[in-house]
DNA sequence: TCCGACAGTACCCGATAGGAACCAGCGTGC
DNA sequence: GCACGCTGGTTCCTATCGGGTACTGTCGGA
């Protein structure tokens, strides 16, 4: 169960003041599943990733790209040439949170509608 | 059966007309891991749940509660008893659910910060 | 000169999350 | 009778987020 204390001394979801609870927030957002997901085999770029995620606008996926940079889930390379090219690609961190995502698609695939 | 085909004839997150694409919305939502994760253990009331989801307010419990209701993930139970029981259970479908949504939980649990 | 590709940003709007307060049914104490 | 607490919510208001459309800026090509 969990150990309600003010600071969160170990890992727990459950906790209101765990770091980690930010994570999952972010891990457990609309486009961030599908994101890592389309950076699993390698590099994309920004419009490889918006024809990809179907739907997603680019508002949305710049703002999401954000987010996912910030926590150090994914890198993001721009290339001075014409035209410009920008490169997203998955960090160490995370291509570890791709495995459990990547479970977590397989299921809603194999279990939605 | 994914043979319904006016759009989507497999299951594909990637697909914007995919009815799985709203299962990993709902699935991939703030409130709704922890508290499937919640109730993995066996059925749970509203309070135990508030309380286990530290910082949860009881509207937006209310609301991933229905939620995960009308997805069939969860049912609820209304006991006539005094004071009013009510219950929440994970179907059997939500139980599946539950599994990647652990290894997602335990991935950042040993990840963040 | 205009067009298109690329990688976004700006603007506006509706939906959602969040907090605080409030409500209803029931049993108990006064 | 009336307040009180317990339980399980709802309502109000606001802040943030997600979403669509339009637009920017640079460059090469027709």
């Amino acid at each position: 169960m969990a150990t309600t204390t003010d600071s969160c001394d170990r890992n727990d979801v459950y906790a209101a003041m765990c770091p980690c609870r930010d994570m999952l927030d972010l891990l457990a957002s609309k486009w961030s599943a599908l994101v890592i997901g389309a950076l699993e085999d390698g590099p994309r770029r920004f419009g490889q990733l918006r024809l990809r995620l179907e739907g997603v606008s680019p508002k949305v996926l710049s703002q999401t790209l954000k987010r996912l940079e910030d926590r150090e889930l994914i890198t993001r390379t721009a290339y001075a040439e014409v035209p410009l090219r920008v490169e997203y690609e998955l960090t160490e961190l995370g291509a570890g949170a791709a495995v459990p995502l990547k479970h977590l698609r397989d299921w809603v695939e194999s279990n939605a509608a």
